[in-house]
DNA sequence: AATTTAATGTTAGCAGTGTAAACATAATAG
DNA sequence: CTATTATGTTTACACTGCTAACATTAAATT
């Protein structure tokens, strides 16, 4: 026997569009089908969320924590450039495995994250994150680290966004030379690929 | 006393839904509501599009269109490194511009490009473009261009996206450093920026 | 030129959606 | 123990993508 009452809705919510998201895209999800999912009625989601860019918002907020997660790196020891390139291909690999989730972090599905203080939050907090390892490594300006993050950051996001539309793309061809079978280099090669780009990052 | 037969109505779809979707976003885009823009009934629009998903690869075709048009460059003459920066910057200016278009260009809104043969072709003449400069700058191998390419494109796509996020949530803060006040001045130096990030790729 | 055929339009309708309003129940605070 | 608040339900509205059956016109064929 059930109770009126679910105890644990707004989290089991979350949790399942997260899973959902992921697996068929956020378009393809509403928040009926999440209800009937939790085994709860149709409008009940609505005492938790707004409106269903709230929801987005809760999962890309989630998307946020687990990249942060995926790309943190010990920081008491010195940061090596080795690091660096790790945390580009762990971001890399991040967008790359979880795409549907990463679009609604990075997409237009939720307009401003200034609306949602928990997404600004855990937003700001990945990039503060990579902010401390480039702190770590050379002692630059606020500004030269400001900088070298953003660059960072707008290259491996970059660089998900055209290998995957390449790969899908790629499925349905085979070339020697052109954009696909070079993207598919670089993706199987990331590290090395990473570290070269870095170069021009690191001594400036 | 208007005909029966409307006898232009799918480019005057496609046209009305490009406004729409750079107005609105495409996900406020709908089929009946482009129908009734264009006097015509709620269905009339799927003689010409098979699903909702083929319109918007309509709409993106002409958007790769566009983007191949502003980063175009008479490729008579030698390029030079300064030509490069310009592509770079019409790119991110495009980007920029027309948010929402891009987004329906670069997202999830259409799963495969191989299944709408046009808008492929667009997008890949849109990297064609690209490679021929490349290819009148330096005389690299075919693998090298094709790598540069890939490497440039991810480079201005990810600064497209970063530079937004950060744009969005910047009207709201102002702070003295930090990633929003950095973004705003490689904003507003596009080109002394791209200037400095091809270095690393031009001379290898 | 007449007739068949294909292209393009309309009407009616289904199943699904986001969300608001009014109501029901249970947990919590006083 | 009672009042309030949080949480869940039912009902309903306006909207959506899309299909099927039908209407009209333009183009192709004889």
């Amino acid at each position: 026997m059930k109770s009126y009452h679910h105890g644990n809705l707004k989290q089991e919510l979350i949790d399942c569009a997260c899973r959902l998201c992921e697996r068929d895209g956020y378009t393809k999800l509403s928040i009926r089908s999440l209800a009937k999912e939790s085994g709860v009625s149709q409008t009940a989601p609505y005492r938790h969320f707004e409106t269903k860019e709230t929801l987005y918002a809760s999962v890309a907020t989630e998307g946020f924590k687990k990249l942060s997660k995926a790309c943190h790196i010990d920081a008491n020891k010195n940061i090596t450039k080795k690091d660096l390139v790790k945390i580009g291909c762990r971001y890399i690999e991040f967008g790359l495995k979880n795409a549907n989730t990463y679009d609604l972090m990075f997409g237009t599905a939720v307009g401003n994250f200034a609306e949602y203080p928990e997404l600004l939050e855990s937003a700001n907090s990945t990039y503060e994150n990579m902010r401390l390892s480039f702190s770590k490594l050379a002692s630059d300006s606020d500004e030269v680290i400001a900088f070298k993050c953003i660059t960072l950051w707008s290259m491996v996001h970059g660089l998900v966004g055209i290998l995957r539309k390449v790969q899908v793309v790629g499925d349905d061809f085979e070339e020697g030379v052109g954009p696909i079978s070079t993207a598919s280099i670089i993706s199987t090669n990331l590290e090395g690929y990473l570290d070269k780009a870095l170069d021009g990052l690191i001594q400036s």
